[in-house]
DNA sequence: GTCAAAAGTTAGATATGACAAACTTTATTT
DNA sequence: AAATAAAGTTTGTCATATCTAACTTTTGAC
């Protein structure tokens, strides 16, 4: 089978994510389904899965159910971890409603390149780990977007809890 | 003159993003600068104009110049803001290099709606103005994401730091 | 096992966006 | 002012991605 190496368009890689997440939850992906996810009709899937065939990313037969091959696995979960990554993001530390944390991640994914990504999960992890960038602090991007208090109090007691917190 | 007010695809946005610049560089715009900093040939650019020129986002006839209508010229803006915020967040914040933060900023400024993009203004405007996060904490991601001390030094005394230079 | 419904495919249409190459208009050189 | 170069346009082609509607295969109810 000679497979395509061009690259995987967008819209290919929400394919393939689509997939994915039907081979967790269904063990298989079919047809109708990843249309319903996706919200287009089930013959334009059956382009996309021609597509993906050729590139070698899916294992499929005319009228059959669709797996991933290993190598679309990868690209799969690549975009997958992207989504979460991003979608965490925009939710836990932006504070973004789950909604448009949601459907901003569905666009970033395919627009951050691993540098980016990789970068933006050493800076979460950064974040959830140093000290100065605790609860107290997030609390306090919450009051500093939604402008309660516009004039900051005492940011020397402030740091100073999170001194004590850390001591302890 | 009947405009189109159906959605400006990722690709006229960016036409509208060079417009904008080459306004500002050369008082305006010309097919042949735009084709050059977009990277396509001359002749995809008409198309575009055209296209551009039906939503009434730019002024234009054939043979001349090109300028942003008021409509065009908001967009447009909006965009470059966009554009800016994000290589902002991913040069001085992630520490990304120019290069990658640059070329992830195109694809992104496309992918992230207004309240994701206003969050992430309000989120780096945080970080700028709250002590807990100033150079020494920055500073700190850097030797965090470069494992040069795989082993963090004493938090406390690192926040103290911060609280003296506060207080100064 | 038959047959209707569901799932899947095909074919033709539309829209976008880009290219190449020929062609036209405008600008520049002399 | 004529010739030439540069800029802009046109036309035809290609690739992607979707839709609609007709058609085929598979599945499940009976």
């Amino acid at each position: 089978m000679q497979t395509e190496n061009k690259k995987v368009s967008d819209s290919l890689e929400d394919y393939l994510e689509t997939i994915l997440e039907l081979e967790k939850s269904n063990k298989v992906a079919r047809a109708k389904d990843i249309a319903e996810k996706r919200g287009v009709l089930r013959g334009s899937v059956t382009g996309a899965l021609k597509a993906l065939a050729r590139k070698g990313l899916i294992n499929y037969e005319p009228y059959s159910y669709i797996t991933l091959t290993d190598k679309g696995a990868v690209i799969a979960k690549e975009i997958a971890r992207r989504h979460e990554v991003i979608r965490n993001f925009l939710q836990n530390i932006l504070l973004i409603s789950a909604d448009e944390a949601e459907s901003n991640a569905c666009r970033m994914e395919h627009a951050m390149n691993r540098t980016a990504i990789d970068r933006l999960v050493q800076f979460i992890d950064y974040i959830s780990n140093c000290p100065r960038t605790d609860n107290e602090w997030l609390d306090g991007f919450t009051r500093f977007f939604s402008k309660k208090s516009p004039k900051e109090k005492d940011c020397a007691a402030c740091l100073n809890i999170s001194i004590k917190d850390y001591l302890k």
